[in-house]
DNA sequence: TAATTATATTTGTATGTACAAACATTATTT
DNA sequence: AAATAATGTTTGTACATACAAATATAATTA
């Protein structure tokens, strides 16, 4: 069954949500494989990548509020996927073997979202309207 | 400060997210003098606009689930915003008097979130993003 | 050097949302 | 009519996220 054209369609924040939502629902389903549900994994893929990165720097590359990062690290601690260190005020997070180990798991989960996504709307398509959403996102907040 | 472009900007999922949250919080800025939050505010609308509706119904229109609308009510009806009457396995929702009272107050909130995000924006840009980003979602829910 | 301000991080608490299971009622089949 | 299935709603529980306040350290100014 179709979902029908509700009245607040044309509203953009309505829009928006939807979308996040239904898009998160698919990230969640790709990334499924890694045991991770998905700002988890962008968050391990993240600190792979730059491994001794800060809180701060992770929070603007997920764009998430520092509060929220630091509850994201608690858990992949708890789980023995990352490690702090202390060093003075500030904290630098650290990859363990075992998410070393996810890596190409990561990866490939992260690409069939991409798959998956361009497979529904179209490759084109879902570009530009990664472009265009991230756009109206930048220009929004500042 | 502007906003460093992150490695990220180039998923559909980030970017979606990122901007959903931007949206909720400018709407919840626009919502804010009606006392409620935006998804508050959207269930009133929806309950103003055709008493005696159902949860069912409120989830297609809101996009969110039964029992996130269930929440939503539970909630409104506390504060004395909407009653509930169950009729067979059925339930049905109405606005008290004092709901009625913001729906002024609502449509202004609405009307300036409108406003805000087109203003930034360009009416033109805002009202096809929202579109492309509708369309987006329905081909993908459905 | 002491006092003040700035920066980085974490904690307390709250919110919106969802899934899966439970419950209740109505409809359908046998 | 009894058994089964379908539908509508609510509950238990969990998750991602955020704000505001607290903490800790570093940098600047007096």
């Amino acid at each position: 069954m179709e979902t029908k054209d509700t009245k607040y369609c044309t509203c953009l924040y309505h829009s928006a949500n939807a979308f996040s939502r239904v898009m998160t629902k698919m990230a969640d389903e790709a990334f499924a494989p890694t045991g991770l549900s998905t700002s988890y994994a962008f968050l391990l893929m993240t600190v792979n990548d730059s491994p001794g990165i800060q809180p701060e720097a992770i929070s603007c590359q997920m764009q998430l509020t520092p509060s929220t990062v630091t509850r994201l690290i608690e858990k992949m601690e708890y789980r023995g996927l990352l490690e702090r260190k202390s060093v003075g005020r500030a904290t630098q997070v650290f990859p363990t073997e075992k998410s070393e180990a996810l890596k190409p798991e990561l990866k490939k989960a992260w690409q069939s979202l991409y798959r998956r996504y361009t497979g529904i709307l179209g490759k084109e398509t879902a570009n530009q309207l990664t472009d265009d959403i991230y756009k109206a996102y930048s220009v929004i907040e500042n």
